[in-house]
DNA sequence: GCTACTATTGCAATCCGTTCTCAATAAGGA
DNA sequence: TCCTTATTGAGAACGGATTGCAATAGTAGC
């Protein structure tokens, strides 16, 4: 399998655009961080090990790492959008705490037939989900 | 079954708040509203109808809607939230197209089964769920 | 390797959705 | 009806995201 650094430089030659060290170094620190990442803590990040750049290439880079598939919006809190690497893993869900915001992945493979069955009733090429369920996790629900 | 106003105006007794004119436009707007709707469509719509509202007042209102479970998130677009009224309304999932923005709604029982399942693994009580699914319509998936 | 062209970057200014401040108003219990 | 205080409207303030522009640096062609 191709690394993602791989994935991105053959997308970014496809698109006639330039490789540059910037926006290597956002797809480097976007895979340094196996989580949920939003834009200003990729800066913090790249900071903190000295590379200069500043935020408005990460945003700029953002809707490439998109288009490429190498990320995904994950969900939107405190304002803003958060997202997370996606090259390499098997998709998941993720299930929210209301409460203390904790957020838990897990994959469930029956929505798999739920795109195909939807896809066909309403014609559409479907590409992929997201799904979100939300409760009130085991630490939370005993207090009410 | 209660109409949305009762059901708001129980909530807002319940919580001591006062029951207001400017919040029950807000109401009656959301509901006359039968489809996705953001903060200035609503604001629009209440001053068309000559009903003098601040978006401040509208801002405020959101979360006593979302608290009472008349409406709900529904997606992330163009920089802010849409929501959509939820009382009295089977719940259903979204189709996005990719390409045009198209949002078809559907819904899809299975999904109850992933929730207790996913409950039950992780200790959740779980409450809710959101699903979205995308890709291309028919119209766009021709041309390409 | 050098040059020319132009995409990309950094910075600051700007945009825009949302929240906040505060004085005026009005809901609702006494 | 009066009094307390939640609520409102208007505009200022906030913060994340985008943009304009001059400087910089990829990269294609020689």
């Amino acid at each position: 399998m191709k690394s993602e650094i791989e994935v991105f430089r053959e997308f970014i030659r496809n698109k006639g655009l330039r490789k540059t060290p910037e926006r290597e170094q956002v797809v480097r620190a976007v895979f340094a961080i196996h989580d949920h990442f939003d834009v200003d803590e990729l800066y913090v990040l790249l900071r903190r090990q000295n590379e200069k750049i500043s935020k408005a290439t990460i945003y700029r880079t953002i809707p490439l790492l998109l288009e490429s598939g190498l990320i995904q919006e994950a969900y939107f809190e405190d304002g803003h959008l958060h997202y997370e690497h996606i090259y390499g893993h098997e998709h998941h869900c993720h299930l929210r705490c209301l409460e203390c915001g904790k957020v838990i992945e897990f994959t469930e493979k029956t929505i798999k037939d739920v795109e195909e069955k939807v896809g066909e009733r309403y014609d559409f090429l479907v590409t992929g989900h997201k799904l979100e369920v939300y409760g009130h996790c085991g630490k939370c629900k005993v207090h009410n």
